[in-house]
DNA sequence: GCCAACGTTGGC
DNA sequence: GCCAACGTTGGC
């Protein structure tokens, strides 16, 4: 299994209202750059991720499973953009800020700290289990 | 609210 | 196919 990281600005979609959609889950849509849609087409169902509140917060605050392969954004008129379904599975205990992020070595390559701008990103196992464990999460 | 970083667009 | 201009993201 693989797993990721979604950015959200908690304005238009935040943690709450992903939760709020339930076990069916929702699409992630309006991400409009290249490299964040490939990897979305490479996301399986069963797929984990970080979901992390950009601008305020900017906190890793939960954790959401692919229910859904990349499809059509319903939100795009051009097929070229695609998303996945995604659903809430639990909570961050302690949410993991960006500056706790920066601050942890073991995270230095995580694509949240050097890339910052890209919104969907892959994160390695060794990053999930860190990020998990600071958050204050068993396996 | 500012600005740096970076992705995209469009003229040549 | 290069690169300048422009727009957007996101941290501060």
């Amino acid at each position: 299994m693989a797993y990721w990281l979604f950015k959200s600005e908690p304005d238009s979609w935040s943690w709450d209202d992903q939760k709020a959609a339930g076990a069916k889950g929702a699409e992630w849509s309006g991400v409009r750059n290249y490299q964040a849609r490939n990897n979305m087409r490479a996301m399986k169902v069963g797929d984990r991720g970080f979901f992390y509140h950009s601008n305020e917060g900017k906190a890793v605050v939960g954790i959401v499973e692919v229910v859904k392969t990349a499809h059509h954004d319903s939100t795009a008129d051009d097929p070229a953009w695609e998303c996945v379904d995604l659903k809430a599975v639990e909570d961050m205990p302690n949410p993991v800020t960006l500056a706790d992020a920066k601050a942890n070595q073991k995270l230095e390559g995580m694509a949240l700290v050097s890339k910052s701008r890209l919104s969907v990103q892959p994160v390695t196992d060794d990053e999930w289990a860190e990020v998990r464990r600071m958050g204050g999460l068993k396996d």
